[in-house]
DNA sequence: TTTGAACTTTACCTTTACGTAAGGGTAAAG
DNA sequence: CTTTACCCTTACGTAAAGGTAAAGTTCAAA
Protein backbone atom coordinates (compact mmCIF):
# COMPACT_ATOMS: atom_id res chain seq x y z
CA UNK A 1 0.00 0.00 0.00
CA UNK A 2 1.89 2.71 -0.97
CA UNK A 3 2.23 6.36 0.80
CA UNK A 4 2.04 7.94 -2.55
CA UNK A 5 1.04 7.74 -6.17
CA UNK A 6 2.28 9.52 -9.36
CA UNK A 7 -0.10 11.15 -11.66
CA UNK A 8 -0.61 8.29 -14.05
CA UNK A 9 -1.16 5.39 -11.54
CA UNK A 10 -3.96 7.28 -9.95
CA UNK A 11 -4.99 7.77 -13.42
CA UNK A 12 -5.39 4.01 -14.52
CA UNK A 13 -6.73 3.29 -10.84
CA UNK A 14 -9.66 5.34 -11.50
CA UNK A 15 -9.89 5.48 -15.28
CA UNK A 16 -9.56 8.79 -16.29
CA UNK A 17 -6.81 10.68 -17.88
CA UNK A 18 -3.53 12.57 -16.39
CA UNK A 19 -5.19 15.91 -17.80
CA UNK A 20 -8.67 14.81 -16.36
CA UNK A 21 -6.83 15.10 -12.91
CA UNK A 22 -4.81 18.17 -13.73
CA UNK A 23 -7.65 19.73 -14.48
CA UNK A 24 -9.35 18.61 -11.12
CA UNK A 25 -6.61 20.68 -9.76
CA UNK A 26 -6.81 23.84 -12.03
CA UNK A 27 -10.42 24.09 -10.53
CA UNK A 28 -9.15 23.85 -6.99
CA UNK A 29 -10.44 20.86 -6.62
CA UNK A 30 -7.19 18.65 -5.48
CA UNK A 31 -4.19 20.06 -4.26
CA UNK A 32 -1.32 17.51 -4.41
CA UNK A 33 2.38 17.78 -3.00
CA UNK A 34 5.56 18.28 -5.30
CA UNK A 35 8.76 16.67 -6.05
CA UNK A 36 10.61 19.81 -8.28
CA UNK A 37 7.79 19.77 -10.95
CA UNK A 38 6.18 16.59 -10.45
CA UNK A 39 3.12 16.17 -8.53
CA UNK A 40 2.83 13.91 -5.93
CA UNK A 41 -0.23 12.48 -4.54
CA UNK A 42 -1.46 11.09 -0.93
CA UNK A 43 -3.95 8.80 0.14
CA UNK A 44 -5.81 11.96 1.07
CA UNK A 45 -5.85 12.98 -2.29
CA UNK A 46 -6.52 9.83 -3.85
CA UNK A 47 -9.73 9.77 -1.43
CA UNK A 48 -10.88 13.59 -2.82
CA UNK A 49 -10.70 12.08 -6.40
CA UNK A 50 -12.90 9.66 -5.50
CA UNK A 51 -15.14 12.30 -4.09
CA UNK A 52 -14.82 14.11 -6.53
CA UNK A 53 -15.78 10.74 -9.25
CA UNK A 54 -18.68 9.88 -7.37
CA UNK A 55 -20.20 13.23 -7.69
CA UNK A 56 -19.63 13.42 -11.02
CA UNK A 57 -21.72 10.10 -11.66
CA UNK A 58 -24.76 11.96 -9.76
CA UNK A 59 -24.28 14.67 -12.02
CA UNK A 60 -23.46 17.21 -9.80
CA UNK A 61 -21.27 20.04 -11.45
CA UNK A 62 -17.43 20.35 -10.20
CA UNK A 63 -18.84 23.69 -8.80
CA UNK A 64 -21.14 21.96 -7.14
CA UNK A 65 -18.46 19.26 -5.88
CA UNK A 66 -16.03 21.84 -4.89
CA UNK A 67 -18.89 22.89 -2.27
CA UNK A 68 -19.51 19.32 -0.90
CA UNK A 69 -15.77 18.69 -0.67
CA UNK A 70 -15.37 22.02 1.44
CA UNK A 71 -18.27 20.78 3.53
CA UNK A 72 -15.98 17.56 4.31
CA UNK A 73 -12.75 19.25 5.23
CA UNK A 74 -13.96 22.29 7.01
CA UNK A 75 -13.93 21.94 11.12
CA UNK A 76 -14.91 25.75 12.01
CA UNK A 77 -14.39 26.26 15.33
CA UNK A 78 -17.08 29.10 15.56
CA UNK A 79 -20.43 28.53 16.56
CA UNK A 80 -22.26 30.52 13.81
CA UNK A 81 -20.08 28.96 11.08
CA UNK A 82 -21.06 25.55 12.51
CA UNK A 83 -24.42 26.61 12.00
CA UNK A 84 -23.73 27.68 8.71
CA UNK A 85 -22.35 24.26 7.93
CA UNK A 86 -24.66 22.80 8.87
CA UNK A 87 -27.26 24.11 6.67
CA UNK A 88 -24.76 23.95 3.75
CA UNK A 89 -24.97 19.83 4.67
CA UNK A 90 -28.82 20.05 4.99
CA UNK A 91 -29.16 21.74 1.69
CA UNK A 92 -26.55 19.21 -0.29
CA UNK A 93 -28.29 16.62 1.88
CA UNK A 94 -32.11 17.15 0.27
CA UNK A 95 -30.07 17.23 -3.37
CA UNK A 96 -29.25 13.61 -2.81
CA UNK A 97 -32.56 12.80 -1.51
CA UNK A 98 -34.11 14.01 -4.64
CA UNK A 99 -31.30 11.92 -6.59
CA UNK A 100 -32.16 8.99 -4.70
CA UNK A 101 -35.59 9.06 -5.22
CA UNK A 102 -35.23 9.39 -8.72
CA UNK A 103 -33.00 6.84 -9.28
CA UNK A 104 -35.59 4.38 -6.99
CA UNK A 105 -37.85 5.59 -9.28
CA UNK A 106 -35.99 4.84 -12.52
CA UNK A 107 -35.04 1.35 -11.18
CA UNK A 108 -38.53 0.16 -10.62
CA UNK A 109 -40.02 1.44 -13.82
CA UNK A 110 -37.41 -0.53 -15.93
CA UNK A 111 -37.86 -3.43 -13.74
CA UNK A 112 -41.67 -3.13 -14.79
CA UNK A 113 -40.83 -3.04 -18.75
CA UNK A 114 -38.01 -5.90 -17.87
CA UNK A 115 -40.89 -8.19 -16.12
CA UNK A 116 -43.39 -6.94 -19.38
CA UNK A 117 -40.35 -8.27 -21.53
CA UNK A 118 -40.02 -11.46 -19.66
CA UNK A 119 -43.79 -12.16 -19.61
CA UNK A 120 -43.98 -11.92 -23.65
CA UNK A 121 -40.78 -14.31 -24.24
CA UNK A 122 -42.59 -16.72 -22.06
CA UNK A 123 -45.71 -16.34 -24.52
CA UNK A 124 -43.39 -16.64 -27.28
CA UNK A 125 -42.14 -19.72 -25.98
CA UNK A 126 -45.14 -21.05 -26.05
CA UNK A 127 -45.79 -21.25 -22.03
CA UNK A 128 -49.04 -22.73 -21.52
CA UNK A 129 -48.56 -23.75 -18.08
CA UNK A 130 -46.34 -21.51 -16.52
CA UNK A 131 -45.07 -24.03 -13.82
CA UNK A 132 -42.60 -25.58 -16.07
CA UNK A 133 -40.36 -22.69 -16.20
CA UNK A 134 -39.99 -23.24 -12.02
CA UNK A 135 -39.49 -26.79 -12.60
CA UNK A 136 -36.30 -26.18 -13.83
CA UNK A 137 -36.49 -28.02 -16.98
CA UNK A 138 -34.53 -27.29 -20.58
CA UNK B 1 -56.81 18.01 -16.66
CA UNK B 2 -56.19 19.85 -19.81
CA UNK B 3 -55.18 17.39 -23.00
CA UNK B 4 -53.04 19.16 -24.47
CA UNK B 5 -50.38 22.09 -23.39
CA UNK B 6 -48.51 24.95 -25.20
CA UNK B 7 -44.71 24.94 -24.77
CA UNK B 8 -44.97 27.67 -22.35
CA UNK B 9 -47.53 26.06 -19.78
CA UNK B 10 -44.82 22.85 -20.03
CA UNK B 11 -41.75 24.90 -19.63
CA UNK B 12 -43.46 26.48 -16.63
CA UNK B 13 -44.41 23.35 -14.89
CA UNK B 14 -41.75 21.90 -15.19
CA UNK B 15 -39.32 24.99 -14.30
CA UNK B 16 -37.21 25.15 -17.82
CA UNK B 17 -37.33 27.21 -21.06
CA UNK B 18 -39.01 26.96 -23.88
CA UNK B 19 -35.69 26.73 -25.39
CA UNK B 20 -34.96 23.60 -23.81
CA UNK B 21 -38.42 21.75 -24.77
CA UNK B 22 -37.47 22.64 -27.91
CA UNK B 23 -33.88 21.64 -27.92
CA UNK B 24 -35.08 18.11 -26.59
CA UNK B 25 -37.28 17.82 -30.09
CA UNK B 26 -34.44 18.96 -32.39
CA UNK B 27 -32.54 15.62 -30.36
CA UNK B 28 -35.55 13.33 -30.84
CA UNK B 29 -36.42 12.69 -27.72
CA UNK B 30 -40.12 14.60 -27.93
CA UNK B 31 -42.15 14.69 -30.57
CA UNK B 32 -45.29 16.29 -30.33
CA UNK B 33 -48.16 17.29 -32.64
CA UNK B 34 -48.79 20.56 -34.87
CA UNK B 35 -51.37 22.88 -34.83
CA UNK B 36 -50.18 24.56 -37.88
CA UNK B 37 -46.60 25.56 -36.24
CA UNK B 38 -47.66 25.41 -33.18
CA UNK B 39 -46.42 22.91 -31.39
CA UNK B 40 -49.07 20.91 -29.25
CA UNK B 41 -47.83 18.45 -26.72
CA UNK B 42 -50.18 15.45 -25.33
CA UNK B 43 -50.07 14.17 -21.60
CA UNK B 44 -47.50 11.28 -22.97
CA UNK B 45 -44.84 14.48 -24.01
CA UNK B 46 -45.73 15.98 -20.58
CA UNK B 47 -44.38 12.18 -18.96
CA UNK B 48 -41.36 12.16 -21.36
CA UNK B 49 -40.43 15.58 -20.57
CA UNK B 50 -40.81 14.58 -16.68
CA UNK B 51 -38.40 11.08 -17.53
CA UNK B 52 -35.99 13.27 -19.70
CA UNK B 53 -35.35 16.16 -16.23
CA UNK B 54 -35.30 13.06 -14.11
CA UNK B 55 -32.65 11.59 -16.14
CA UNK B 56 -30.67 14.84 -16.15
CA UNK B 57 -30.94 15.20 -12.34
CA UNK B 58 -28.90 11.53 -12.15
CA UNK B 59 -26.51 13.11 -14.57
CA UNK B 60 -27.89 11.00 -17.85
CA UNK B 61 -26.49 12.85 -20.88
CA UNK B 62 -29.46 13.58 -23.27
CA UNK B 63 -28.08 10.80 -25.27
CA UNK B 64 -28.29 8.22 -22.83
CA UNK B 65 -31.79 9.34 -21.85
CA UNK B 66 -32.54 9.16 -25.43
CA UNK B 67 -31.33 5.18 -24.48
CA UNK B 68 -33.38 4.86 -21.29
CA UNK B 69 -36.75 6.32 -23.57
CA UNK B 70 -36.15 3.88 -26.08
CA UNK B 71 -36.46 1.46 -23.81
CA UNK B 72 -39.58 2.51 -22.29
CA UNK B 73 -41.79 2.92 -25.84
CA UNK B 74 -40.30 -0.04 -27.34
CA UNK B 75 -42.96 -2.99 -27.39
CA UNK B 76 -40.89 -5.50 -29.96
CA UNK B 77 -42.39 -8.90 -31.11
CA UNK B 78 -39.79 -10.67 -32.01
CA UNK B 79 -37.51 -12.99 -29.90
CA UNK B 80 -34.53 -11.61 -30.10
CA UNK B 81 -35.46 -8.54 -29.87
CA UNK B 82 -36.61 -8.72 -26.62
CA UNK B 83 -33.78 -10.54 -25.62
CA UNK B 84 -31.18 -7.72 -26.94
CA UNK B 85 -34.14 -5.24 -24.83
CA UNK B 86 -33.42 -6.70 -21.71
CA UNK B 87 -29.88 -6.76 -22.40
CA UNK B 88 -30.26 -3.08 -22.68
CA UNK B 89 -32.32 -2.72 -19.82
CA UNK B 90 -29.67 -4.89 -17.13
CA UNK B 91 -27.08 -2.45 -18.50
CA UNK B 92 -28.65 0.60 -17.69
CA UNK B 93 -30.32 -0.91 -14.41
CA UNK B 94 -26.59 -1.58 -13.68
CA UNK B 95 -25.60 2.13 -14.15
CA UNK B 96 -28.69 2.79 -12.20
CA UNK B 97 -27.75 0.90 -9.33
CA UNK B 98 -24.12 2.24 -9.33
CA UNK B 99 -26.04 5.80 -9.02
CA UNK B 100 -27.78 4.33 -5.82
CA UNK B 101 -24.86 3.30 -3.71
CA UNK B 102 -22.93 6.12 -4.74
CA UNK B 103 -26.30 8.49 -3.51
CA UNK B 104 -26.66 6.01 -0.52
CA UNK B 105 -22.68 6.69 0.60
CA UNK B 106 -22.81 10.32 0.11
CA UNK B 107 -26.13 10.66 2.49
CA UNK B 108 -24.58 8.48 4.98
CA UNK B 109 -20.99 10.88 4.59
CA UNK B 110 -22.78 13.99 4.93
CA UNK B 111 -24.79 12.68 8.30
CA UNK B 112 -21.78 11.75 9.66
CA UNK B 113 -20.46 15.37 8.91
CA UNK B 114 -23.25 16.99 10.19
CA UNK B 115 -23.35 14.56 13.55
CA UNK B 116 -19.58 15.36 14.39
CA UNK B 117 -21.06 19.23 13.60
CA UNK B 118 -23.79 18.93 16.60
CA UNK B 119 -21.53 17.40 18.16
CA UNK B 120 -18.95 20.27 18.81
CA UNK B 121 -22.02 22.71 18.73
CA UNK B 122 -23.22 20.77 22.26
CA UNK B 123 -19.52 21.31 23.25
CA UNK B 124 -19.82 24.97 22.82
CA UNK B 125 -23.21 25.53 24.50
CA UNK B 126 -21.24 23.41 27.38
CA UNK B 127 -23.74 20.66 27.67
CA UNK B 128 -21.99 18.95 30.45
CA UNK B 129 -24.29 15.91 30.73
CA UNK B 130 -25.79 15.45 26.91
CA UNK B 131 -28.84 13.31 28.45
CA UNK B 132 -30.78 16.85 28.61
CA UNK B 133 -31.26 17.16 25.12
CA UNK B 134 -33.00 13.54 25.20
CA UNK B 135 -35.04 14.83 28.37
CA UNK B 136 -36.66 17.25 25.68
CA UNK B 137 -35.04 20.40 27.53
CA UNK B 138 -35.52 24.27 26.13
C1' DT C 1 25.08 9.02 -24.55
C1' DT C 2 21.05 8.55 -26.67
C1' DT C 3 16.68 6.50 -26.37
C1' DG C 4 12.45 5.92 -23.98
C1' DA C 5 9.06 6.53 -20.60
C1' DA C 6 7.58 8.99 -17.35
C1' DC C 7 6.47 13.89 -16.19
C1' DT C 8 5.68 19.20 -17.10
C1' DT C 9 3.33 23.70 -19.24
C1' DT C 10 0.80 26.30 -22.72
C1' DA C 11 -2.60 26.66 -25.76
C1' DC C 12 -6.01 25.83 -28.95
C1' DC C 13 -10.03 22.39 -30.14
C1' DT C 14 -14.37 19.91 -29.32
C1' DT C 15 -18.79 18.37 -27.46
C1' DT C 16 -22.86 19.08 -24.80
C1' DA C 17 -26.65 21.67 -23.52
C1' DC C 18 -28.56 25.09 -23.78
C1' DG C 19 -28.89 31.08 -23.78
C1' DT C 20 -29.85 34.90 -26.42
C1' DA C 21 -30.95 37.75 -29.98
C1' DA C 22 -33.08 38.81 -34.59
C1' DG C 23 -36.84 38.74 -37.41
C1' DG C 24 -41.49 37.21 -38.38
C1' DG C 25 -46.41 34.89 -38.06
C1' DT C 26 -51.24 34.66 -35.60
C1' DA C 27 -55.04 35.87 -32.94
C1' DA C 28 -57.72 38.02 -29.43
C1' DA C 29 -58.35 42.62 -26.98
C1' DG C 30 -58.66 47.52 -26.81
C1' DC D 1 -56.05 48.65 -36.71
C1' DT D 2 -52.54 48.42 -33.71
C1' DT D 3 -51.13 46.60 -29.41
C1' DT D 4 -50.30 42.50 -26.56
C1' DA D 5 -49.15 38.03 -25.99
C1' DC D 6 -48.32 34.13 -27.53
C1' DC D 7 -45.95 31.18 -31.01
C1' DC D 8 -42.22 30.09 -34.75
C1' DT D 9 -37.29 29.49 -37.14
C1' DT D 10 -32.48 30.58 -37.80
C1' DA D 11 -28.30 31.40 -36.05
C1' DC D 12 -24.60 32.88 -33.40
C1' DG D 13 -22.76 32.83 -28.43
C1' DT D 14 -21.20 30.48 -24.25
C1' DA D 15 -19.95 27.73 -20.08
C1' DA D 16 -18.40 23.26 -18.57
C1' DA D 17 -15.39 19.50 -18.93
C1' DG D 18 -12.19 17.89 -20.71
C1' DG D 19 -9.22 16.23 -25.55
C1' DT D 20 -5.23 16.93 -28.10
C1' DA D 21 -1.08 18.72 -29.87
C1' DA D 22 3.44 21.07 -29.29
C1' DA D 23 7.53 21.65 -27.02
C1' DG D 24 10.38 20.97 -23.12
C1' DT D 25 12.35 18.36 -18.54
C1' DT D 26 14.23 14.33 -16.04
C1' DC D 27 15.71 10.05 -14.98
C1' DA D 28 16.89 5.33 -15.84
C1' DA D 29 18.20 1.74 -18.88
C1' DA D 30 20.69 0.09 -23.13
Amino acid sequence: MPRSYQISELAKAFGVTARTIRFYEDEGLIAPLRDGQKRIYRPRDRVRLNLILRGKRLGFSLKEIAEILDLYDEPPGEQGQLETLLNKIAAKRSDLEQKRQDVEAAIGHLDDVAAGCRARLAELNGEASPLRKAAGEE
